[in-house]
DNA sequence: AATAGCTATTGGATCGTTCCAAATCCAGCC
DNA sequence: GGCTGGATTTGGAACGATCCAATAGCTATT
């Protein structure tokens, strides 16, 4: 016979009952230290493997967590994935990363999968686009569910949502650059029409709109080809602006690099602060200023956050914000670091 | 009652048995369409979840696939563990997606984890390290398992390992350096002893041999801020130096940073070429020049071969080697695109 | 009308754990 | 020696699907 070993075959080796074995194999304290030796030294020698589908199919709780990202190629969400599963593996709980790549489609089929496999609990940051039906789907299976870093439904009682206090992150940008001596601050990047877009603003306009400045708004898809092209559309059609906050950090490397490929330097004539504070940041000439929403942490706490969720019944506060940092670095300031 | 409905309630509902239920879930063609119409229609109405653990259980085979990553921030890690997911799931397979974090403690936890959870077959980047206990596991299991990118057992008899040609690359590149009037080419990156950086470092070492040439050869992480600090390490030690190959974009693109601050321009009294092709790549300036590898292609290409594996038994040749291309931009002709 | 040969459907056994209530063990005490 | 009570151990039922062999329902053929 060579399928695969049993609980019954370490039982049979090791002279007890299955249900030691079982016992033995969640760490359960009622058993003898000797009587556990011997069905670890039993499993040891017949190559046991642990039969999770079996034990979830009679517990129905599997210590898997799903992770639904929007867009794993981003750097910033990669960081909250590994953390998070780094986050969540201390604690006995493997992760399911998955990425739905802005696909509302791929999105709900993702879900799906993950209840089908029976995830006990659910982090997701949500594709744009309607998706109704997949929160539905999971408020009805009740499981624990958080939203992260994006909201996609505004049920928030249903499904928490955290992420960063982005709006007083913009607006320390803004004061920033204008007492670093800059008349005009631009922001760049952020698809219009979505909240994270108009929380990344609403700092930048509050200031712009204390101080009488006028305020120009260059919107579009939030990557380095997009910086780069902006660069461009700054310098023809508002050479008044001599500075900008970005919506991220990705346009505001390629809005840096935009104005490298004109001949004009990007730290005095120009400023620029980023968001995000990817590790990259520190690592590019000009060394890129940003507001740095510590992402580790973030994951961190998100699992706390989750496990006291799943263990022990408390539900999350349905809204919070982590507090960000400005970094000011040499793409705002001028000077090395 | 309020439990998760079965099988058998919709059996009940649709007035049929659960044999039929059964079927209809593995889309057999051989029930009667108003059947069909009729279990569908019952599932919809109690609102009914497949679980997966207890079909797992009977049939022994998930549709899961494992995917273990050393380096899930790197992007061209990630570049192609969302490609081989989406690849896979074209297929109806699900894919886990680990990251390691260069870990061999955590990646043999990683791997046993998936093999309790009974993927079907695994694609493994090792973490550096030894891991001969992982791939024993993994062997006496007798899963499909595919090492890519990276080669951490030297059995690929049992493992088969594919990856990129990047000995061809690297020449290409240290030909293409030369004829644009380099004079000196060093090499950047990649930690002494290891397989990868070997291949990447010989077809330079190759050109530059017989061309007569001195060999420089600096190395270390594989990190934009190792680059950063290359750049130094060049100016005041080798200032003969005057162009570079660098183990990957990361380090290139560090080393083209480290160069900006200096106030030395990159493209035409100094030449940069790098690997991976990342999309940063195209969208920094200067462009920096690359060795192209088709990750996206690659990943559907593991996808094709992993899966003739499973399904038909078609176990795939021991070493598979994709080539690659060199895509000349402005770090090493000075011109812009 | 009986038979054969399909197709569609079904009941029971089964997968490998966990859960539960009951049984067993054993030291200490009267 | 019998009894008590906590610590250990145990057998059987259960989890929810799939698999298999058997059955039922049909049509076409003899």
């Amino acid at each position: 016979m060579n399928r695969r070993p049993t609980i019954m075959d370490v039982a049979a080796r090791a002279g007890v009952s299955k249900s030691t074995v079982s016992l033995v194999l969640q760490g359960s304290r009622q058993v003898r230290d000797e009587t556990r030796a011997a069905v670890e030294k039993a499993m040891g020698e017949i190559g046991y493997i642990y039969n999770r589908a079996a034990a979830n199919l009679r517990s129905s709780s599997v210590g898997l967590v799903g992770l639904v990202i929007n867009d794993l190629r981003n750097p910033f969400f990669t960081e909250f994935a590994t953390s998070l599963q780094m986050a969540l593996a201390a604690e006995g709980y493997a992760t399911v990363i998955a990425n739905s790549d802005e696909d509302v489609e791929l999105q709900a089929k993702l879900v799906g999968s993950m209840i089908e496999h029976g995830v006990s609990a659910m982090v997701i940051s949500p594709a744009y686009g309607e998706a109704r039906d997949t929160f539905d789907q999971l408020a009805r299976r009740g499981l624990p569910v958080m939203q992260v870093l994006r909201q996609g439904d505004e049920r928030t009682d249903l499904f928490p949502f955290s992420s960063f206090d982005y709006a007083t992150g913009s607006a320390r940008a803004t004061q920033h650059l204008l007492q670093k001596g800059a008349q005009n601050v631009a922001f760049v990047g952020g698809l219009p029409g979505r909240a994270i877009t108009r929380e990344r603003k609403s700092g930048w306009r509050e200031v712009l709109r204390k101080e009488g400045l006028e305020q120009v708004a260059l919107h579009g898809k939030s990557s380095r080809a997009f910086g780069m092209e902006m660069a461009e559309t700054l310098i023809a059609e508002h050479p008044e602006i001599d500075a900008a906050v970005c919506f991220n950090d990705l346009v505001a490397l390629g809005l840096i690099a935009g104005f490298a490929r004109a001949g004009r330097p990007v730290g005095t004539e120009f400023r620029v602060v980023g968001f995000d504070d990817i590790e990259e940041a520190a690592q590019s000439w000009p060394q890129l200023s940003s507001v740095s929403c510590d992402i580790a942490q973030f994951a961190q706490d998100t699992a706390t956050r989750l496990l006291a969720w799943m263990v022990e019944g408390k539900r999350p506060e349905p809204e919070m914000r982590m507090p960000v940092r400005l970094i000011a670095r040499t793409s705002s300031t001028g000077e090395a670091t």
